[in-house]
DNA sequence: CTGTTAGCGCGTTCAA
DNA sequence: TTGAACGCGCTAACAG
């Protein structure tokens, strides 16, 4: 029979003092004669104690945990953004309680119920998440940092990519270039990132171009869906420049086009957007958008801290971090 | 001043209830009359009631979440083996409490102690982790599943995948397409699958060229180490393959050798490991040993929901997962 | 079926 | 400086 670890009584007992002395000692309060402390020292060593952080939680109302909400991202982005949050909260000594989401909206909703008494604030990224979601889900008082979102309220905040600007700065590099019959590849519809790197595409194709209904490609942010594009813009033939709403698909993209004999840049320029690591090591470079997705992670993270160690301070604007071209060879 | 959230108190009282008939009626057990159901859930809708999760854990002795250990991972690997782990865990209701190891041993130590009380259990995949490093460190009882290590112990378990039998296996296919001066990229000295590639490398060139000293650059898992060695390679022209330790590598290799105009793999066959999603994209394609990530991940759970659910249980045999050769343009 | 009591492991008043 | 008592929020055992 294994014997289950000491609790801080068994290490009070084995000491001949109190628990209160025993709780004092360990935490290096000042109010101990030194002889106390050297018993309870040793009899933690001896006992192999290990305090109960669930059970100390409890006592002093903070969990020194974050709740980490995301969607059911893949590659590079997702882990480029837990290494942002990671490197901050480490830093502070805070651990990460992580929950991925497949995008059903109730789920979500559980998953936010599930982390109250577990965590000290929420850092959301999610494209079911709007004021009235949070109001609705978000245990009272807990704060919460929305990324890729727009939020109001005391306790909350919110954090996003320009990404109208970024697709701006790219449909102008591609023009500039000299290419004006520029399709996109999309990513999926309902995604807020998505969604505004599409708009501001179409925005900048009208005042740029003039081409007020440039070709556009459904897709998914995956490989498949940007290789798919590639496929029809090879057959299609009238195109001479895409810009992809991420890398990943970008770099299918540019892989079907190899694959078909179509040149990159020569007969087709290719655009991304995210700047993975990746992104540079492909043939030839990805010219992209270079967002700092670790940056972002820990910038959000950093802003929750605050709310955390403030709270009921009024909402600060929304923060907007602003891409930045990355010129490779693909366009 | 925002109102904190109620507690199973204040729903008893709005119910007028006692707290056990409250905690009954929403945890749905049968002793329970309908009435005294209806008016709870009533009272506990209208308080906006959210169970704090830690203090059921504490008095349940059972906290529903694992705690994750890794090291500093990049890229798709870190993404791929949480997504692995989420996906069993999601389905089991546990969550994941991580925690990012950026190498130090007493860290690692730290982080592992610094889980009693949160979790049930323990994943972990460190190098600095061997059978004496857990028993000074693991919270007595605490059920752990080790990745790419070997442990043994009641309560413990580990899976690995076979790196030598892969770098065999890759080894004889370069050597099947005729190559003979082959070199490898090794990952980081230290990390267990990094030693046993190389160490795999070594055996398989002895055995099936007859070279017993086959050329090794030294690199450490990124992109960068694999250009460094690309360009060495390009310079040295004595070399008709190369064998890099793992995928993000190999891409970064084939790059620099794409810099120095030398043929993929006319003049240099290039071989990764891993199977990274980006590694079917690259031009050519990469040929590489494919490791189901997510599923070793899947599985070092499922080990790991099976110690905690029968605690005390022999320690089964070490599993092993094979890789598996996918050949495409580079080699 | 329901309420009362006890206790999970810990930090912290409040007296002594 | 120390110890006894209390409470964090919740569930389980035991009477009624």
């Amino acid at each position: 029979m294994t014997k289950a670890t000491a609790t801080i009584r068994d290490v009070a007992r084995a000491a001949g003092v109190s628990v209160a002395s025993a709780s004092r000692a360990m935490n290096g309060h000042s109010n101990v004669t030194t002889k106390t402390r050297e018993r309870v020292e040793a009899a933690a060593a001896a006992l192999d104690y290990v305090p109960h952080l669930g059970a100390r939680s409890l006592t002093m109302a903070k969990t020194n945990t974050i709740g980490v909400v995301l969607p059911d991202l893949f590659g590079e982005f997702f882990s480029e953004i837990i290494r942002g949050i990671d490197r901050v909260a480490h830093a502070g000594g805070l651990q990460l309680l992580l929950a991925n989401m497949h995008g059903e909206r109730a789920e979500t909703a559980h998953a936010i119920r599930a982390m109250r008494g577990r965590v000290d604030g929420l850092l959301i990224m999610s494209p079911d998440v709007d004021a009235d979601f949070l109001n609705a889900n978000l245990p009272r008082g807990l704060p919460a940092v929305v990324l890729n979102g727009h939020i109001t309220g005391v306790g909350h905040g919110s954090l996003s990519i320009d990404n109208g600007a970024g697709a701006r700065a790219m449909v102008a590099h591609l023009v500039a270039r000299g290419h004006r019959r520029i399709a996109h590849i999309a990513g999926p519809s309902g995604n807020s990132d998505a969604d505004q790197r599409l708009a501001g595409f179409r925005a900048a194709m009208a005042e740029l171009v003039g081409d007020t209904a440039p070709r556009v490609f459904a897709g998914d942010f995956t490989e498949a869906a940007g290789e798919a594009a590639g496929r029809a813009i090879a057959a299609d033939g009238g195109i001479d420049a895409v810009f992809a709403a991420n890398d990943v698909m970008a770099v299918g993209c540019m892989a079907a086009l190899a694959d078909a004999g179509v040149a990159v840049p020569g007969d087709v320029a290719v655009a991304g957007f995210d700047d993975v690591p990746i992104a540079r090591y492909v043939t030839p470079g990805l010219t992209t958008m270079r967002v700092h997705i670790a940056d972002l992670g820990a910038r959000a993270f950093e802003r929750l801290a605050a709310l955390i160690a403030e709270p009921g301070v009024a909402t600060p604007p929304d923060e907007t971090l602003a891409p930045e071209l990355v010129v490779r060879g693909s366009a």
